[in-house]
DNA sequence: CGGAAGATTTCT
DNA sequence: GAAATCTTCCGA
């Protein structure tokens, strides 16, 4: 069941952890690809040095982030890789969850063709692996999660998982902000991003 | 208009 | 550990 607006609705931490064990689904001309999520990250606008929106900057990129709840933010890094985010709470509030893996959990067969390998673990595990798989581009900035083609809904099996903390991954430059235990990730999946060697110093 | 840096991935 | 690779942003 696709999940309404509402649960968008809350600051960037809440819905991050809400998040974990939900599933992306994305309706494209190849197919549908699903997929469970099992890492996020939070990235808080105004007090966040690692967020685009830091400081209520506004550009052309990072607009969408001002939306209510409920929109992707999807951005493209290093010219090479996009990386998808779900906006958070009210607008002119700019808080946003990026999505950086999730399990496979149908469409694999449009996931390794795409990703150019059928190693099932390195299909979703990082945020641009996960665009790249999913099919995840510039025409799908600022899409409403409330419609048909890209979404958010409730696993059809509802499993208990614990919910771990740590540290957010390659913003160094970040200062400060880079310390933040901003990262969640679903404890002893075998599907969240390789690079995993931060913990809770 | 040009330089620099980046919420990454992949290979050595 | 380092390169690949290119869009976007910011300064001049």
């Amino acid at each position: 069941m696709k999940l309404p607006r509402e649960f968008y609705k809350e600051d960037g931490i809440s819905l991050a952890k809400k998040l974990l064990g939900k599933v992306l689904v994305h309706h494209t001309a190849e197919g549908v690809t699903k997929g469970i999520i099992v890492e996020t990250e939070s990235y808080m606008g105004i007090v966040d040095a690692a967020a685009h929106s830091y400081k209520g900057k506004k550009d052309g990129r990072c607009n969408i982030q001002y939306k209510e709840g409920g929109y992707a933010y999807i951005y493209m890094i290093y010219g090479m890789y996009y990386c998808m985010n779900i906006v958070a709470n009210e607008e002119e509030v700019p808080e946003v969850v990026l999505l950086r893996a999730l399990e496979p959990l149908e469409g694999i067969p449009l996931m390794e063709q795409r990703r150019k390998t059928a190693k099932r673990k390195a299909l979703l595990s990082g945020p641009g692996k996960l665009c790249q798989a999913m099919g995840i581009g510039k025409e799908s900035y600022g899409l409403d999660l409330c419609g048909d083609q890209l979404y958010v809904e409730e696993p059809e099996e509802k499993t208990a998982f614990e919910i771990e903390a740590s540290k957010r991954i390659n913003i160094d430059y970040a200062g400060e902000a880079k310390d933040y235990l901003w990262r969640f990730t679903i404890k002893n999946n075998s599907y969240v991003s390789v690079k995993v060697k931060q913990e809770i110093s």
